[in-house]
DNA sequence: GATGAATGAGGATTCATTCAT
DNA sequence: CATGAATGAATCCTCATTCAT
């Protein structure tokens, strides 16, 4: 192969990369405003800007390209995953941590994306693994943080770290689902969730 | 109208009536084998034993379906209402309540339907007042409940019982949707369930 | 059979007869709205205040309804058979026939009805038989004034008068439907048509 | 684009056009056949030879198919046009053009279709537009036909030449249509049409 | 890689009619 | 005569996907 040929490849891979991220943002779209079931593989293409064959090309079909969004809301969690890891103090770290995801979380879109994975997780069975790899990723490192405070006696001795991490989680997330349905800002919601979970978890 | 006419009348409104329950038990199956939108309406008139043409002059349409399935979901919650209202210690009554909720939540059918109509609650309006509405039944006990309790200060100074009680619920909720999603049973989860929210509202 | 019973009958012929007529004008009323396709047996039945089931009690069908219709539209030349029959001046006859029958057809239900019912008449041979029916009868006695006309030299020799009478009636009837189309008021338009055939028709 | 995929684009596109043409003509026939409500889009898909989901990649709905055969029937009217257009004496003209008009409309299609049509026109107003539009066209040229005639002093001082215009049309379409209902062939109306319609317009 | 025509099964819903009550 | 539940074929249209160009 030339250099001159590496370097074309090189520019089609690249034209090819972002074809794939305009199909991907505009079926995130689709998603948020329709659902999964609702959109049409034509609207997504339409929506890309991309003729309907063509996307094809991309992806094998409308399932899949569901499976990469589930996949790219990974590095998503990133920032919350370094907030986690810091060294403060545990509860000034928890804290911190509930704080940002619920501030994610304040963004409905974020929140009606993940219920859209969620409620396909359910039935389609690589949608569930992905969600839940996401997910342990950030129990895992919540986890780290509360065994961590235990040890210098910053949280009381939970029964069963991991759980609670969950548990955390959950209650963070399924706030920020009502507050989506009730179209409560989630400002409103956040301190008594902070107060809530803090509660239960710090020594006392 | 003669007695014998209005015997008819009745005789065939109970017939009606047990034709609509069959067809809203054949939905709720087929919601929850294969979803609210892979789920067809030829699927749940056959399952139902009825023809397709007839399911619709039981119900408008399928939409309406969901919309009644959701409504009869208010009842199921009843028994939940009732321990809420017992006169006991606080804290025992939400002990008993955590437990009796999580048993319910046990069953994967009651989480698989509930996730099915929170996520189109999403976007039908219809549904998603539905949805409120039987929340809120439920919600309100809960914090009349911790009320009491605060006021016999069994439970500490809550900043906001209405809303400690929806983290509650929706705490409950979140870790059955997870057994579900990771197939771990309930009963292996109740305990830090019953944990964490006791430890966050029981006066120390 | 008493006469109680005769009385019985009569009474009960006489609400039968009165059911068929609702069903008659709500089917009108509901051609003239949507026409005779886009109008299903339950629009009439509903807007008859009849059950679905009992309109079958009264009509074989839905064609029938039809059939009905264009046969009772007979009635409706009673008017106009009578005019042509005045022995005034033919010429005057004529002018007051064209009138009369173009105020008639000033009403648009008048003209949507006959075009609903002619254009069935293409495809339905009994809806085309009554249409040919009612319309000979005028043709007919129109056919009788012209040859009155002739015969007394206020109209010149038509070629065919019998003819001559459905392209008059055909005249009339055209600018009718195109008063509906252009919503133009048959009144601006009347004077025209009352021109345009009597300078072909009577004797210079 | 290079020459090669111009080329190509171009055959395709002929190709497509091609198709449009089928399914126009299916229509068309289906729509003699057995009118317009009464043809279900899979009866056109398959008189196309064509896929029932392909024909919507070609036209929005079966809606839009009527609407373009309205619209095709524009270009019918061509040689009527350019008969009125001739310089020739205008009774001359408007001899020719009447029995140039009878003889296309000689033709059962040629009637029931604009039957079709002229009934749809009545309830969807796009249908009733370009019916109009068609049918104005004519009327124009007849019209200006009519005007130089009362200029030149062969037709007599119309009142209204447009309107007179209609009423010509009109009745030689009535009389179409009548020949259809009758089963007359058109041979034997011609010659009458023509008497009424000169008689009413040459000067004499 | 890019296009959009082609496929035909499947979507929800409406239809005229029947029939047990 | 009156009712409306029951039927299932038919309605128009959309679906995800394939494939020749």
């Amino acid at each position: 192969m030339t250099e001159s040929q590496s370097k074309q490849a090189t520019k089609r891979d690249k034209a090819t990369a972002k074809r794939r991220n305009q199909i991907l943002e505009a079926a995130v779209m689709c998603f948020l405003e329709r659902g999964y079931h609702q959109t049409g593989v034509r609207d997504i293409a339409a929506r890309a800007g991309v003729s309907l064959g063509n996307l094809y090309n991309h992806f094998p079909g409308k399932h899949d390209v569901l499976v990469e969004i589930a996949a790219l809301e990974r590095q998503e969690m990133e920032p919350f995953l370094k907030i986690l890891a810091e060294r403060s103090a545990t509860p000034r770290v928890l804290n911190k941590f509930i704080k940002a995801y619920a501030k994610y979380l304040a963004a409905p879109e974020n929140v009606i994306l993940s219920v859209e994975i969620a409620s396909e997780a359910i039935r389609q069975p690589d949608i569930g693994r992905l969600f839940l790899e996401n997910r342990n990723e950030l129990v895992g490192a919540l986890t780290n943080l509360l065994e961590r405070g235990i040890s210098e006696h910053d949280f009381r001795q939970l029964p069963d770290p991991n759980q609670t991490s969950q548990l955390i989680i959950e209650t963070i997330e399924g706030s920020a689902f009502r507050s989506v349905l009730m179209t409560t800002p989630m400002r409103k919601i956040t301190n008594n969730v902070l107060d809530f979970i803090m509660t239960s978890v710090v020594s006392r």
